[in-house]
DNA sequence: GCACAGCATAACGTCATCGTGATACACGGT
DNA sequence: ACCGTGTATCACGATGACGTTATGCTGTGC
């Protein structure tokens, strides 16, 4: 329960969220994500490190560049279907304000 | 990509996810909950309280007490597909480690 | 109408996380 | 050996989440 949590926590932050998108099509360096993502350099690594310690993101040096890669694009299963998830939650909202208006 | 984060960020929480599983059999009143997970009266409230605005589950007050139930039980597949990935996640770490030593 | 149980909320301290700006480090080219 | 690009890290401030303790509120039974 713990580690799910944790695990979890991985996902729960918008930035984080947008460089593994940047990441969806294929391995890219970090200026790559940087531009991709619009955000700042050191952010950007952070992160990388961060979903790397995580085990969700793979580290590869390749001549002076680094390049980031999903290890298990099941991730993006996962969070498709958290989408999916999300969005008949906020339609159970919505009926239930129907039902009392 | 934020609001995903927001509802990941629901599930991010060790707490919080021991009151869920506590409602995992059915509808609770808080009290219950609190005997079931071991929390405090106030936080187990103020986690509910969190998990019915994020339309997690739902208030329903009978006489004295209140019950709250989750509303869409797709939420615990989400959990044990993220638990599962976690555990693919670590079986990949534990690979590398080993390609390493 | 009171007392009590159940639940919610307020106020507070604490701690983690996020983002930034500046700096260090690593590598390749010249 | 040096410079520039690419990447990582540090130090810092700000913000927000968590948990606790104490207090309020609501409904029930007497």
């Amino acid at each position: 329960m713990e580690a799910l949590a944790e695990y979890f926590k991985v996902f729960s932050e918008p930035n984080r969220l947008a460089v593994l998108e940047a990441l969806r099509g294929g391995p890219l360096n970090v200026t790559a994500v940087v531009e991709a993502t619009g955000l700042s350099q050191a952010l950007v690594s952070k992160h990388l490190k961060l979903l790397t310690i995580a085990g969700v993101v793979q580290r590869r040096p390749e001549g002076s560049l680094v390049f980031y890669e999903v290890i298990d694009k099941a991730v993006f299963k996962l969070l498709g279907q958290t989408e999916k998830l999300l969005l008949a939650t906020r339609r159970h909202q919505l009926d239930a304000l129907a039902a009392i208006l």
